[in-house]
DNA sequence: TAATAACTCGCAAACTATTCGCAAGTAGTG
DNA sequence: CACTACTTGCGAATAGTTTGCGAGTTATTA
């Protein structure tokens, strides 16, 4: 149980509900804390919203999970083991797709070499028209 | 008057409050809606925020102003002939950078060939940690 | 220019997403 | 097993944004 330990080390504790938010983050993919509370909710009826919240947040400042913003409105979160790729984000649609970030390997270069910024492709998503819409 | 013809192509008026709203927006450069009626209300004490919602949206419909997501909660409002950069939010500092899009050029062309998406990289920030932030 | 229809505005209430205060509960340490 | 700090649930509070509605404006047509 990796959690564990990583928690522990903050002087936090693995509580049911947090293995609970964590687990289901894992299971879900993507998903937006009501999501993640409604997965929850499945087997722990009690747990309550606030609580979803403040353990998403508590577990990725241990750097368990990380949200993006694929949108307005809400924040997604993923496991940080699972975001190895960028969200391509449809207008139209609203359709959510993947890439790998080596797709964005260059960019990422060319702003550390002419700006020194150093970026983090995931966090927000890429916005567009994807190819079944640009049709 | 560009955006008077742009507004009647389509039914609309160009109210005092729309004119004040746009012009707000262009020289605030980016802006928050709520940013905008502060400015707004400066010469015109009477506005109401929800007519700056509503007119920000109008604008952009028309295609006069776009919108930005910079990060959490609220969007920024940029007057559509100015949006020629991208923007680099350091998760640090708070700051906001510029950029030209050809940084983006590469990326934008890979993600059209491997993908067929078409990216608009202005709508969504470029996050990451700035180049002050990463000393 | 009067009549009519359509568009806008201001205001207050409604919503959505998120955070906070606090008392009661509990994991982890010794 | 007791103790202490961390956590939870709950309800209330916020922040940001949207909506309903009546009154006021403007464009169109006759």
């Amino acid at each position: 149980m990796v959690e564990k330990h990583e928690l522990h080390e903050k002087g936090l504790r693995l509580t049911p509900q947090r293995e609970l938010v964590l687990q289901a983050v894992r299971e879900l993919g993507h998903a937006t804390p009501e999501e993640v509370a409604d997965k929850v909710r499945q087997t722990h009826p009690g747990i309550n919203l606030s609580t979803v919240y403040r353990n998403l947040e508590t577990l990725e400042n241990v750097g368990l999970v990380q949200h993006t913003h694929l949108g307005h409105g809400g924040a997604t979160y993923h496991a940080a083991e699972e975001l190895t790729h960028l969200h391509l984000v449809c207008g139209e649609c609203g359709s959510v797709g993947d890439a790998p970030i080596d797709v964005a390997a260059n960019f990422v270069q060319n702003l550390a070499d002419d700006y020194g910024f150093r970026t983090d492709v995931t966090h927000f998503a890429i916005y567009g028209t994807c190819a079944a819409c640009v049709k």
